[in-house]
DNA sequence: CAACCCTTCAATAACTCTATTGAACACTAT
DNA sequence: ATAGTGTTCAATAGAGTTATTGAAGGGTTG
């Protein structure tokens, strides 16, 4: 093997890695198996896809090892492979943000008119009770993993909870990250149902992450 | 602007950037430029790739704003935009080698029978004087940011420094980086030459990463 | 300003990727 | 077994990507 020929090979795998993050659905796909396990079915409802063409996309992620399945009944559930491909995931979204600032551009215009907060704004609020924070992604998101402390209230199912949430303290909601439209959606009708919401801008990998790296530091 | 319409643009931008390293010329580029500024023919000869085409791959990173260029008179240089970058670079090597064992198999293959030491293995040698530490990258490479005591000896110009560099001490040699043949092609050539010499497995961007997270935790 | 060198452009053919379609496979429950 | 449901397979047309080629820009130097 010559020199060429092993940069070849070596250049040609690191390829697949980076050809498994270069298509949206792909992306999306990830972004929503961060949140824990999903059918194919669950995941191409999520991302507005065939099943066919969902089940294809993630055999090409289970190629390149970045998810991997497991077999339950009639069903099968991907999720990421391990952790980390989660924070890969974070670091690869943070620095598109950063070189891309049409992304920005793109979520500020989109939540526009929606009152949004910082973590650290609200985090005092939180802690002292007179916030309750509500997480807005479906029941299996939540079970599967959440912020300390919040209730499940999922987007989609609102009304049967509106008569459990306090109407005296701030609804502070999230969902899955800075592309997720459901906490925003959660916190219009909630608004519009005389309750005092706010969409904060956390999730949970999110919140992981600044754990860990203040623990170390 | 829809939900749909917003996700499908968000992750269309981020599409970019996974597109950008979505190809094996284009991530052997970017390599390079890790180790500093470098002029599209230079590029291109160290890609083995042909000038036109090592250009419009470069324009592929320009647009995803990966690499950022400067004219010097009919020079134009081409270097990665931030550190941001080259940190994501090192992340997503080290996600693909964690994931595709292919990876590390091929590295192994190619230095087998490569006298080769990991840096905690050589580190106190070199403090101790007993070791020298060379750089066997080309010099404007080295002049660009080095290791702490090294001494530059580029693999292609190796005759030329050779009554330079000590019979009696061991010599330690390293390049750009786990895929970079450079270290180890000096080496042999040292080697035959009565030295001893050793490759060592690290590079600038892994020093100085270690050194920024060591100062942290 | 003309010759020169470095870089980019434009056109193209071969190749790869993607969404769609309908059929096939696999597991469960009746 | 059979029907039903969830998932994958196979084929395909349309879109996108890549290496190659030769020509054209854009600076610099004599």
């Amino acid at each position: 093997m010559d020199k060429r020929e092993f940069k070849d090979r070596v250049y040609g795998e690191l390829e697949t890695l980076g050809k498994a993050v270069a298509n949206r659905r792909r992306l999306e796909l990830l972004d929503v198996l961060s949140q824990g396990p999903h059918t194919v079915e669950e995941l191409a409802q999520e991302t507005a896809m065939s099943v066919a063409n969902a089940s294809q996309h993630l055999q090409r992620l289970k190629k390149a090892r970045l998810v991997a399945t497991e077999q339950e009944g009639t069903y099968i559930f991907y999720r990421l492979a391990n952790e980390s491909v989660a924070a890969f995931l974070l670091i690869f979204r943070q620095l598109a943000e950063e070189r891309l600032p049409l992304i920005d551009a793109t979520v500020q215009s989109f939540f526009r008119g929606v009152p949004t907060a910082s973590w650290e704004e609200i985090a005092a609020e939180l802690a002292g009770q007179r916030a309750v924070l509500i997480d807005t992604r479906p029941e299996n998101e939540y079970l599967a993993g959440h912020l300390p402390g919040a209730v499940s209230a999922p987007a989609d199912r609102l009304e049967e909870k509106l008569d459990k949430l306090p109407k005296d303290k701030k609804l502070v909601a999230y969902c899955r990250g800075p592309y997720c439209t459901m906490a925003s959606q959660a916190v219009a009708q909630l608004n519009d149902a005389g309750f005092d919401a706010l969409r904060v801008e956390m999730s949970v990998q999110e919140y992981n992450h600044e754990m860990r790296t203040d623990n170390q530091s």
